[in-house]
DNA sequence: ATTAGCACTGAGGACCACGGAGTGCCAGGA
DNA sequence: TCCTGGCACTCCGTGGTCCTCAGTGCTAAT
């Protein structure tokens, strides 16, 4: 069905159209590239591809454009992921070394993705959920008020002021801060739940009301909202092209964080690439857009996403190449801190 | 030279000019506003407007524009700002309230204040120059590294991980913390550095070394980075506006973080709106948009800005009340927190 | 199986005519 | 002196027509 040269010329359709945004002809395509054969044979070619749904023609007597379907055989069989360029590689550990906590290490990274692609770039705060409590602080803030303070492992810091605690006694709050980092300082977040569950029991009934609300509190900062940071840049990007839905719906989309975690959250394999090309994202405002993302972390351990989100007619091998140096390089950044 | 009815003229133009973003003519005036002379009077009028260039033709037989002297002049005498609606009252307050900490304040303020304008919001961090020292908190994070969390009242937290001290001892850590918080608790930030000058001295000289470290990181944090954090939300609202400017220039100079400050910065009394309008911005890629800032901050004391960012041609007096009501609701959350 | 040749197709650009909104100006009226 | 009705003029935007041209599908020859 598809034998070699037909792919050789998918290929060249995807790579021609990507560069110059216009559909391609058959001539075009015995110019630019060593097929071999008279642009009478491509057009051959062209009409299986065209019947097997890789191409498409946007009205008779046009050239070419590769459907998603086709853009989907291209990434998976068709190209391999580009290295990066010395220059680049030299530009990314510029950029990334010198920032002096997560939120900078964040951004610095978010920006340095959009630059290198000139596409809209996304970064998710490490997760908590694979981290482990490095050390809990509490702080009275006078009055009935107590402040909360948990750091992780991997730099990220979750802040919570309780309130309405009665009257606070600057030593119940030590009792309580040394009982809460005995039990839990050095564990997974996901194991906090089970090591506090008794704590309330072994607290004199006097602050008993007092532990119940800050573990309270404690639970809900670590399950509740710990994958919801996100960081985007580059979206001055986005103006350049045309999309075919409006420009509007993709911003729209870009400002839902909760749309953006769930595409980013769907890869299948830790420490791998992935691709979705257009129709293959769920979300309406995207579907004339492709989200290439890889997943970053410590060691084995995968802490968050970084992807990037472009219009379907993008580089793919050199958006991949950038994605995954970029989220290999901030695994080095963190496992340094 | 510019009696009373010129001025409603004026006025009109602009009104009806926002409305329907398209140049308005003499004619279409006399109809929809109740000027009570005849289109051969408003003419005669325009041309007067035009001289003093207030009002613009984008071409011969085409109706006028405001020019951006015509919009300051309006927002200066002809308009007021408009109080918002009960229902847009309640829908503040239903939407700040429930924020379980700064972040969240802010994330909510901002898309809060992009919804009700239908524009490009802006939201500055809570200045840490104006707010005071809460607690100041050293972990350490085992070998030769400790955590610094700075509190402050205004409920922003900075962190840093200092290294490279050689050994800690848990004893010097709580020594230090102790002197730290004695010498600075309830200070201004401002005035911190002189408070910590002479503390080393006070150091013994085993653990100088690590004094001066946590010392040095600790000013560093409260000069360096402290009105750097700005978040936006309805970038997506831009897409329906056509600028001069293209829209890539805009979107560009939102993601510069400096300038945005700078921006925001530049408001003459604290505690008013202030109006910046197309030309009267420095930055060349928003020469063709406006921007309606104001303070906002507990009590008498300012601590930040926000603001709007939009088409020249926009609703001012809509767009200040929003602004305005959401600066006070910000402070008033920010009180109580 | 590949290729040259050829007739066909449809998008997009150039050109043109025209309707209409809006103007400036002038002369007459309050 | 200020306002108004009337009028000729200007120019944009629209819609129609024509033409070019890139690219196609098909067929016959290699």
């Amino acid at each position: 069905m598809l034998d070699e040269r037909k792919l050789a010329v998918l290929r060249a359709v995807v790579e021609d159209f990507v560069n110059t945004n216009e559909p391609v002809g058959s001539k075009a395509l015995a110019d630019r590239h060593r097929l071999g054969v008279s642009p009478a044979t491509i057009r051959n070619d062209m009409v299986a591809l065209e019947e097997d749904g890789y191409i498409t023609q946007p009205h008779t007597s046009a050239g070419r454009v590769p459907t998603d379907k086709g853009y989907r055989l291209f990434v998976d069989r068709l190209s391999s992921v580009k290295p990066l360029s010395a220059a680049e590689r030299r530009a990314i550990e510029s950029f990334l070394t010198g920032a002096v906590d997560l939120d900078e290490i964040v951004a610095r990274t978010v920006r340095l993705l959009a630059q290198l692609t000139r596409q809209v770039a996304i970064v998710q705060y490490p997760s908590l959920t694979r981290s482990s409590v490095q050390h809990v602080e509490l702080v009275p803030l006078g009055g009935p008020r107590l402040m909360m303070v948990v750091i992780t492992n991997t730099g990220r810091v979750e802040q919570r002021v309780i309130d309405g605690l009665g009257s606070v006694s600057e030593s119940a709050v030590n009792d309580l801060r040394a009982m809460l980092n005995r039990a839990i300082a050095g564990l997974p977040l996901g194991d906090v739940p089970d090591a506090v569950d008794d704590l309330p029991a072994q607290v004199d009934p006097e602050h008993r009301h007092m532990a119940v609300s800050v573990l309270s509190v404690l639970l809900e900062s670590l399950v509740e909202r710990h994958e919801e940071k996100i960081v985007l840049a580059g979206t001055a990007n986005l103006a350049a092209v045309d999309f075919a839905a409006s420009l509007r719906d993709v911003l729209e989309a870009l400002e839902e964080n909760m749309v953006l975690i769930r595409l980013l959250g769907e890869a299948k394999d830790p420490s791998m690439l992935t691709v979705r090309i257009g129709e293959e994202n769920f979300h309406e405002g995207l579907r004339s857009t492709s989200i290439v993302s890889a997943d970053y972390g410590v060691g084995n351990q995968s802490l968050a996403k970084i992807g990037v989100v472009g219009p379907t007619r993008m580089d793919y091998p050199g958006t991949m190449g950038a994605v995954r140096a970029v989220a290999r390089y901030v695994g080095q950044i963190l496992a340094g801190q």
